[in-house]
DNA sequence: ATTATAGTTCGAGAATTGTCGCACGGTCAA
DNA sequence: TTGACCGTGCGACAATTCTCGAACTATAAT
C-alpha cells in the first residue's frame, strides 16, 4: 500500500571511503557521469542493457552512500546527483572526480560514443 | 643479487577508477594521508600493528594503482606520494579526497589522537 | 478486474578483495 | 660467516562484492 521510499543518509553521514568505494565501480562511476551531463533521468537510462536486479543493486549502493537522491515516480524511479550535499560534505570531490574521468580515456572514456 | 625494484605506472596509465578504489579502502586512505603529512616515510610507520604481508598487500595495491612511489632503503622501504604525477593527471583530485578526509570524523578522523 | 510494465527483494553462484602465517632472499651488524 | 631483521611471494581461508534469475509488490492502461 506505501508508495515506494527510499532511505537516504544525512550529509553529515555521508562517509568519505563509501563514496569513494561507490565510485570506483566504472559501470557507477559511468552512472554519476550521465547524472552530472542530463539532471534527473529515468533509472533505466542508467543501464538499459542491464539486468533490473543488477541495475537496482548499483543505485542502491550510489543512495546509500550518499551520492544519489532517489524518487519514485509512478512506476519508474528517477535518480539525480546529491551535487549539493555532496559539495557540502566534501568540497570540489564530485567535480575533480568528473575532470577526472573525462581526461580517462582508458577506461571507457570515448570508445563507446 | 639485484637490488629490490618495483614497477610503477606511467602517468598516462593510472586509470582514474583504480586510485579511487585504492583510496576507498579505510587503512589505504589513512596511509595516504599519513604521506601527505609526512613525505617520504618508512613503510613500517604505515602500519606498525599490521602484519608484514598485509602491509605489502596495501603498499602494493597503492603502488600499482599509481598513489604512490616505493623505493627500496637498505633492508626497509621508503614509500611516497605521487602528488605530482596524481595532480597532473587527475588536477586536484587527491586535494580534494584529503579535505574531505579530514573533515571526517565519522570513519577514523581524530579518535585515536 | 485483468493485463502489462517497472522496480524491489531474495537467493545462489562467481569473482574479487582482505587477512595472515610461513618460507625465502636480500641487508646489515658483529 | 653467523645471526638478526625487513620486505616479498605464496597459499589458504574469510569476507565482500558483483551478477542475475525468479518471485513479489506497486502502478498504469484497457
Amino acid at each position: 500500500m506505501p508508495p515506494r521510499t527510499y532511505h537516504h543518509p544525512d550529509v553529515e553521514e555521508i562517509a568519505i571511503a563509501r563514496v569513494l568505494f561507490a565510485l570506483s565501480e566504472p559501470l557507477r562511476l559511468n552512472m554519476v557521469k550521465m547524472l552530472a551531463e542530463q539532471g534527473e533521468v529515468d533509472s533505466i537510462d542508467l543501464g538499459p542493457d542491464l539486468p533490473r536486479s543488477t541495475l537496482t543493486h548499483h543505485t542502491s549502493l550510489l543512495r546509500e552512500s550518499g551520492v544519489v537522491f532517489v524518487r519514485a515516480e509512478g512506476r519508474k524511479c528517477m535518480i539525480k546527483l546529491r551535487g549539493e550535499d555532496l559539495d557540502a560534505r566534501f568540497p570540489g570531490l564530485l567535480g575533480t572526480v568528473l575532470t577526472g574521468y573525462e581526461s580517462d580515456d582508458g577506461d571507457r572514456g570515448e570508445a563507446n560514443v
